[in-house]
DNA sequence: CATATAGATGGAAGCGTTTCCATTTGTTGC
DNA sequence: GCAACAAATGGAAACGCTTCCATCTATATG
């Protein structure tokens, strides 16, 4: 209710000196300071967001962009952004997608252009060169993460790398019968990575000289009671069977130990899961996994945006453009396999 | 780059009616609109959000405040809430606290009273009479999910008279041991919810003469692997051992299953269990629970406050303020008994 | 054909800040 | 005690829209 005005006006200083005073900005007498900083707060004064965003250019607000809400992944990337956001004083606007298309072309269209953020975080979005040009023609920084996006700064694990990681894993045990859980196909056309991991899987195998069998490469939509069907699938074909499974994340791999489980299937003794993620409940279920840290990953993309905010780009163009073109890096980020009980040597081994 | 005065330039219009025309207001020629729809077009013109919520007092952007991101239920009703409110055009401003009161407090005085916000949703917090004023003194509309919120409309479930209803079918079926697996007492503070539903607990078993052992009202984080870890315990009791677990949670209940499958306990030969929520994983488990939709209620609080929106509420008192004080409406979610295969008569019964 | 009436239009006044710039006040050195 | 300079201050111009209000243009009515 009360506006700059009121508080000038109460303080006995000018709307100028006020605005100085209260957003902590030099050459302001401290008593002045004092003077403003009471009155404020008598008259219970918020400054209007919208007004000072409009004046100064700078909207302390930014969003991120995500597909889904629910998945552990993306949860933990949102708790990390959130968290850096807040305690910057930061707003965080979210923009969940989902997988339906439509719904992203107008995020991107109507929301994200209406210069009402500062910066953009894309979690896993494959973006056309097309809309990151409009993106960063609003000069607003982008960064991705986990996902390739040309000519904006991206944050990300070697996701083909860790994969064959995993499959060594498995391998160097002595398996030779070896599955891989991937995510679904019509997952893969928004976001690579499925493809990406698969290929990491099918290459440590190529590698390996091991045959990679069409029906064990199987495919889920990354939630636990999704692998689940899809893992009873697998166990149940009435023909060999595998002895160790890559799942291409760590909800996949706890619905395949489920399905393991209900088979009769001893986890790791008839059969070793792999994962890949840093799940909670890995603990739980023993699950040998990457664990790349997602809340962390969301954290440091939060983090990188900030300094760079910082540092001086945002404005409508009213502030030098800095000379030095947004240089767009690409961090990757570190993981770390953690073994715990649901790996090891294959039965054949033992007996 | 472009603002509206190109556009009125362009179309050979003046501002004002450009004004009108692009955001769909009456009194604008069906020749002018299509002259500055295109106009805008070409110049890839799009309103500046702040200097439009300026001039208008309308933000289109709705916060929500919730204590996690991470747990089923919240991260439901954010679903529910954001594809909601992205259909209607609005933006979600998320604010995710956390348990730490700090943060809470923070979030409260700097962000939501900064007038950027038309309205907040708030789940399973309990907000202090003082900080609802300051809420309502903005003029903002503000709904709970899951708290008792005074003053503000709420939609919530009843907790109280559900829990009674899952002690009662675990009653019906014949247990008398029955073990009760609430929330933390830290969350108690700020969320209400665990002693609630306990209270529902223990009151169903006192009606049915049943005594209720202290040793067997266990709590843990409402997280699977947290009841993972307190089950183990109620489980491992030396002493005699509960024939049915009430989980305050879905997600604690197959923590629950989890730990008995671990001690040999068959489900529900040995031990029936029901949860509450809906939770998707409920299927895999067998879980007998009570569904209680948190995307739907999110979606639904967030189709209440568009609706008391285009009421014409916002504004910052220069509409005629609607005569009727906001009516605070506390509506209750309608639930449905799911009775899956995981409870069952005790093993008593059966030898 | 003149007049009343509804619809379309444009000028201009906000909306509530931030920040530039000119001015005033206070400080330091000689 | 005075010049020279830095720090503090206030007036006023943005910021980019929305919307009131007065004006103007068609259409319908007598």
């Amino acid at each position: 209710m009360a506006g700059i005005k009121d508080v000038a006006d109460r303080a006995g200083l000018s709307i100028a000196t006020v605005s100085r005073a209260l957003s902590g900005k030099a050459n302001v007498s401290a008593k002045s300071r004092k003077l403003a900083k009471a009155a404020a707060e008598e008259l219970g004064f918020v400054p209007s967001y919208h007004a000072s965003s409009l004046a100064s250019g700078r909207n302390h607000n930014v969003g991120l962009v995500l597909p889904s809400v629910h998945r552990w992944y993306f949860s933990s990337v949102l708790e990390g952004v959130s968290e850096t956001l807040l305690d910057a004083g930061y707003d965080l606007t979210l923009y969940n997608v989902g997988d339906q298309p439509a719904r992203r072309q107008s995020v991107l269209k109507d929301f994200l252009l209406r210069k009402r953020l500062d910066a953009v975080i894309a979690v896993a979005l494959v973006l056309t060169d097309d809309e990151i040009q409009q993106l960063l023609a609003v000069h607003r920084p982008i960064v991705g993460i986990g996902g390739a996006l040309a000519g904006a700064s991206t944050l990300r694990i070697n996701d083909s790398g860790l994969s064959r990681l995993a499959t060594n894993h498995l391998i160097q045990l002595g398996h030779t019968r070896i599955a891989h859980l991937t995510g679904d196909p019509a997952l893969n056309q928004e976001f690579k990575l499925p493809g990406i991991r698969q290929a990491g899987f099918v290459a440590a195998m190529k590698d390996a000289g091991l045959p990679v069998r069409p029906e064990w490469q199987i495919s889920a939509d990354f939630t636990i009671q999704g692998a689940y069907a899809s893992a009873r699938k697998l166990l149940g074909l009435g023909t060999e069977r595998p002895t160790a499974v890559f799942a291409a994340s760590d909800e996949m791999a706890i619905g395949t130990i489920l399905a393991a489980r209900d088979f009769g299937l001893r986890v790791p003794e008839d059969l070793s899961v792999i994962g890949m993620d840093g799940h909670e409940l890995g603990d739980v279920f023993g699950l040998t996994t990457i664990d790349q840290d997602a809340r962390g990953q969301g954290a440091l993309a939060a983090r990188l945006l900030l300094e760079t905010l910082d540092a001086g780009i945002p404005g409508d163009g009213r502030e030098a453009r800095s000379a030095a073109p947004p240089t767009a890096t690409d961090r990757e980020y570190p993981t770390e396999l953690i073994i715990r009980t649901s790996t090891a040597v294959p039965p054949s081994a033992l007996s």
